[in-house]
DNA sequence: GTTGAGCGTT
């Protein structure tokens, strides 16, 4: 006897050259005309209309038949082959984007480079930071100063210099002495791009240095005794703060987010940044505690992960999924931790952080063997 | 004006 292979429809083997994207599509269509004007070409395996919040459609579909050749007649024959209802342009009909594709859109966008941040606080800079940070060998020196200022050799003042130097046109706002290394980072952070909301998380969760304090109420849009608060309250101000020319880097910026994340680990809460005690997936914290997360950017590992959500509490654990077909991460990882508190400090703070042209999903678990969460 | 969601694996 002669079996023909099963393959499961769900394989995702082989999905991306079936799938094809829909652009310039007519936003009063819905999935299910989506699929009579398409069913003519073979069996669809999905059909989806992407939607904005409101659940308005943005134009554009995705279409994926069972097999690739009902895919490539729909592309010969639909690519082009008409302008729909308030369409600019004629109707596109191609293969969607695959992961590789994305990849390099996300790179080309943030300029970020190879470099990969792994293990201690230095190790956190990357190139691509230090490149930010304004190029030269005399600047990694001056990130190498901020770093032992904040990692406790604190008030050197020569060095204190080298970091004001190091945030170009944002020290003149660093009133001397009062200020403390987690505003300057946060300075460049935020002079880089408008991520009021995730600082403001970071700033909650650390209420117990009083030096913190100003940052967060400022943020909180509560009174302060802080400048530095007061200045990033102000977006206009923001904007003239900006230390770095060139543009955004929105990668740089993350990778700046986990170097914070981890130096207020080690200040705020010790034990949190021991990264290596840090279980690998197999333990998961109490309902609610437990976080997934997608968007990651490619080169997301582990312990940046434990990096970046450390702050919020004691991790448990803290796993980035890899495709061991590929070795590559899928980009999406779950943290543990050990309360509830800590998991939704961590939303509020990290959902919507973006990366590139993507935003950091940051949500509870589900827990899709529980029927009642499907 | 354009590329989703995905939920602790092999």
């Amino acid at each position: 006897m002669h079996h023909p292979v099963q393959m499961k429809p769900a394989d995702t083997e082989n999905r991306n050259e079936r799938k094809l994207f829909i652009g310039q599509l007519s936003k009063k269509h819905n999935e299910e005309n989506l699929r009579e004007i398409f069913a003519k070409y073979g069996q669809i395996e999905d059909c989806s209309v992407l939607r904005d919040q409101d659940g308005k459609s943005r134009g554009c579909a995705f279409v994926t038949f069972t097999n690739r050749s009902c895919a490539v007649v729909a592309t010969k024959e639909m690519h082009h082959s008409q302008t729909m209802e308030g369409c600019s342009a004629p109707l596109v009909v191609k293969f969607a984007d695959t992961q590789k594709d994305k990849d390099v859109k996300t790179k080309s966008i943030s300029g970020a480079s190879a470099g990969s941040p792994k293990g201690g606080l230095l190790n956190n800079l990357s190139p691509a930071i230090l490149q930010q940070l304004g190029g030269g060998g005399q600047n990694y020196q001056a990130v190498a100063s901020l770093l032992s200022l904040i990692n406790g050799q604190q008030s050197q003042q020569p060095q204190q210099q080298n970091v004001l130097g190091l945030l170009g046109t944002g020290a003149q706002f660093l009133p001397a002495a009062a200020q403390n290394q987690y505003d300057a980072l946060a300075m460049a952070q935020l002079a880089h791009q408008n991520q009021l909301l995730a600082l403001q998380g970071f700033a909650v969760q650390q209420a117990a240095p009083a030096q913190h304090q100003g940052l967060a109420g400022g943020l909180a849009g509560a009174k302060t005794t802080s400048p530095v608060a007061a200045t990033l309250a102000s977006h206009q101000q923001l904007a003239s703060l900006t230390p770095f020319a060139g543009g955004v880097d929105p990668y740089a910026i993350q990778q700046q987010y986990a170097l914070l994340a981890n130096l207020q680990a080690s200040q705020v809460a010790p034990g949190a940044a021991a990264a290596a005690m840090v279980g690998n997936g197999d333990v998961k914290g109490p309902d609610g505690a437990n976080l997934f997360i997608y968007h990651l950017p490619q080169d997301f590992g582990d312990t940046d992960l434990i990096n970046t959500f450390a702050p919020f509490g004691t991790i448990l654990s803290a796993k980035v999924f890899i495709d061991k077909i590929t070795n590559l991460s899928k980009c999406f990882g779950f943290v543990s931790f050990e309360n509830p508190h800590s998991a939704t400090n961590a939303i509020s703070a990290m959902n919507g952080f973006q990366i590139g042209s993507k935003r950091l999903k940051v949500q509870l678990k589900v827990d899709r063997g529980n029927p009642y969460n499907r």
